[in-house]
DNA sequence: AGGTGTAGTTAGCGA
DNA sequence: TCGCTAAGTACACCT
């Protein structure tokens, strides 16, 4: 990993075009030649930056200063070319005053581990099915169509299939997703009528009334409550 | 911008929970607070942050290893735990030997100035309006309706109305957009019927067969021959 | 390798 | 602010 601090200016142009006007800023280059910018804007994304894999050239001009104090503001001291390797993305970075340029051998990362979400609401909702209604039954998680699996088929207490599609934010695209499923199961007339149901932590006034008008129920998930339950009946054991 | 680098641990609680080993990284901390912890791994997101708003705090144990040549692998050198102002979203990082830690005032950034994509193909389109079909008229663009704009709103050569969904690279979700905005526009007598045309610089097949099921009819866009016949009109001056 | 769905998405625009 | 939509999205998963 290098990093550098540095005035500078840059230029991207692939799927769009972007400039980026000369200013103090932040260079990460990594061990694969993949190269961000960051400023103290944003959040966690760059101004500007080139994904691997990328080949990264120094095309600093012969004409620049390369004066160990070089600092004038209209030469550039150093000029970078980063290409994409499989497209004909580019991103060329010029470099004015530089305060900083260290290098670092990070090695390996163990990578991040991560303990999901919308994962863990399907599994509470599957071991507290009857929060759909009493008497409910578990069919299965992960219910597999021709489509994609459904996340959760369950029987109701009148013996009617019920297909559960489970989002942490209920939007317009869940509902649709539900929508193919459902049109799809109830073709088959081993399963039909399949009912169906929108559970979600929270759910968006236009999706709930599309959920409405294509006659699903909405069904908001409490993740804590949820979570409660399991750790109480864990601490039976 | 201070940036560290060091052998660090970190663990994330908030939406999901997720942990990373001990391991060699850099990390950025912005004006703000925010904080973003990069490996050589991946593209330009981090293996874990914390968006600003939010707050850092030093909470080195007291039994730390202060001693400025402390590079001991068992006692953090430093613990530094960044809360969210408006969630209960913590991240704390564990610093064990500490590389470099320096600090850099990059000041205001003028920001990245973008030369749009999806907008120069609206754009372009909405000019040579009779890549639809001979005779066509554009109505508008982002013509607005109740459940957001449509791309394109045209009349074709018979005075039909013809909305149009833009997309770069057109899939399953952009003809769900496209039935959606059509089965809304045709319950209004004075519009009615509504074409439905699925434009964009590359379409998948899945897409292609739901679009054609639906009535719409598909239409690839040739960004460079747009941007040629645009060109071209402009020479003429 | 391409398609699909999720993301601790982030970013931008309009009501 | 909320809500929707795009993103040079990134990333995981599955065919």
């Amino acid at each position: 990993m290098r990093i550098i601090v540095a005035d500078c200016s840059a230029e991207y142009s692939g799927r769009l075009n972007a400039s980026l006007p000369l200013a103090k800023r932040v260079l990460l280059i990594k061990a694969d030649n993949s190269l961000l910018i960051f400023s103290e804007l944003g959040s966690y994304k760059p101004l500007n930056w080139m994904a691997a894999p990328c080949t990264l050239r120094d095309i600093t001009p012969e004409s620049a200063d390369t004066r160990s104090g070089g600092e004038s503001a209209e030469i550039p001291q150093k000029v970078i070319r980063v290409s994409a390797d499989k497209s004909n993305d580019v991103l060329e970075v010029t470099l004015r005053h530089i305060y900083s340029d260290e290098s670092y051998d990070l090695g390996e990362d163990p990578g991040l581990i991560k303990d999901g979400v919308e994962d863990h609401l399907q599994r509470y909702l599957a071991e507290q099915i009857e929060r759909i209604g009493k008497g409910a039954k578990l069919v299965r998680r992960e219910y597999p169509t021709a489509i994609g699996p459904v996340d959760i088929m369950a029987i109701d207490a009148n013996g009617e299939h019920v297909a559960i599609e489970i989002k942490r934010n209920g939007g317009i695209d869940g509902v649709e997703q539900l929508t193919r499923y459902c049109k799809l199961l109830n073709r088959d007339p081993l399963l039909a009528p399949v009912h169906g149901i929108f559970a979600a932590q929270t759910i968006t006034p236009q999706a709930r009334v599309l959920a409405q008008d294509r006659g699903f129920r909405c069904l908001i998930l409490d993740y804590e409550e949820m979570k409660g339950v399991e750790d109480d009946s864990l601490r039976l054991f």
